[in-house]
DNA sequence: TTCATAGTTCGATGTTAGCCGAAGCATTAA
DNA sequence: TTAATGCTTCGGCTAACATCGAACTATGAA
């Protein structure tokens, strides 16, 4: 035993099945009622309401209230990236859900990682970054090159010098669950993914609770001209 | 209608304090025995061989068997990695612990383990073989070179070909406790620590039941001269 | 051989914590 | 005001699991 922070308190909060459907939910990114985790989770609203206080008092969950409604959302991007985690060691060793949807595909081709893009397309978007030297990356740490912000900002309009966050990097590298390689998390990779929904390139799964990214066939080609695979 | 991998499994199994606790003892990246890793978490040598099964099926740790001992490390640095991020978010959420502990200098630096060195100075000579090319290390069997059995020959008399044994390698690899990484063993090993008794370089410490080698001052040198860390 | 040590398995025990029914606020709509 | 909805608190039930004593296996030491 040594000092330093209890792993054990946090991690038996997700331990525990109902918080940890809760949880998945909110890797959204969107904020969502007690009732609507309740239904997620499968449990009562009394018992919901149990888990979220803990949650909250654990400090994963931050609500706001609305009228007669709790919103709760992850009190921020750092819960999703060790949720994401948690994910890929699952993944390693086989612990995966018992009722697999056919919506698995889907979700390991593009899906919302809080705020940003995950899975293959994800994946293959930092990959091509790189390939085109938009950006520099050395281990944990991304850095985007004079050539990247010129290109974000002619490509998709994005002025990269207004990311520039407090508290957030604005690029990052986020260890995907189903790829096992990194995708671009940070307040780049948020921005890149709002921009393709503005584009109508690419959509949110209506389903409530799904993390599926449906991509147009129009947002398909624009991307792969952008970050295609045979992309130099 | 739920995807993906099962977080919950992996992340209950972190919850546990006990398991914690042991995961926390291997963040250095070393190995442990299963007793070590029962006295760092406050629990009964058998409740800690419970949980470092759970630890193992989970795909978390895994072991490596050493004679009576059974080291265990983490699967890789990914887990490290979640779990410092499970740190992260407690440390924010304000969790903390504190304890500590004292041991013996001598015999991290030279000891013996079974019949031939260990401790700082054993990690060190096969580290200054492998860079002196004497011997070809891959994974857990390690194999003598042309150069390595002239340099036995030559440099501390040892006719590594007498050494051949019917139950017993000549060369091995061995988990050192202090140092957590590999050591010479086999009846090389054996070989050289005699011989390195017969020249005076060394002598077991007169203690009784001390594991303790004591260099001399000579024999210091000369080990140095053949294995020091500034060697080729 | 005989003894000691490292580790595991089994069985019993006790605490914990998730779960839901019922009842109790709180907010909104009529 | 009355009714309806969203959420929380309380109480009791139940299942899960961490824990340890005792016994067993395996390996090394004398």
């Amino acid at each position: 035993m040594k000092a330093g922070p209890d792993i054990a308190v946090v991690a038996s909060l997700v331990g525990d099945p109902a918080r940890a459907n809760m949880l998945t939910a909110l890797m959204t990114g969107r904020a969502l009622t007690a009732s609507e985790l309740a239904q997620q989770a499968g449990i009562t609203p009394q018992t919901a309401s149990s888990h979220l206080a803990k949650l909250e008092a654990g400090g994963l969950i931050e609500p706001e209230k609305q009228g007669r409604h709790r919103y709760y959302r992850l009190t921020g991007p750092d819960v999703a990236h060790v949720l994401e985690g948690l994910a890929g060691l699952a993944e390693r060793a086989g612990h995966t859900r018992v009722r697999t949807g056919p919506k698995e595909p889907a979700l390991r081709r593009a899906r919302i990682c809080y705020d940003h893009l995950a899975g293959d397309l994800g994946v293959q978007m930092l990959d091509s970054m790189r390939r085109q030297k938009l950006v520099r990356q050395t281990k944990q740490t991304i850095e985007l090159t004079g050539e990247g912000k010129r290109f974000m900002a002619e490509a998709l309009q994005i002025d990269t010098d207004a990311l520039a966050h407090p508290r957030r990097p604005v690029c990052k590298a986020c260890l995907d669950w189903s790829e096992r390689r990194h995708h671009l998390a940070g307040t780049l990779g948020a921005a890149v993914m709002s921009r393709f929904t503005e584009l109508n390139w690419a959509a949110r799964d209506p389903t409530p609770g799904s993390r599926v990214v449906n991509f147009t066939r129009t947002g398909e080609k624009r991307f792969a001209a952008l970050f295609g695979s045979e992309q130099a």
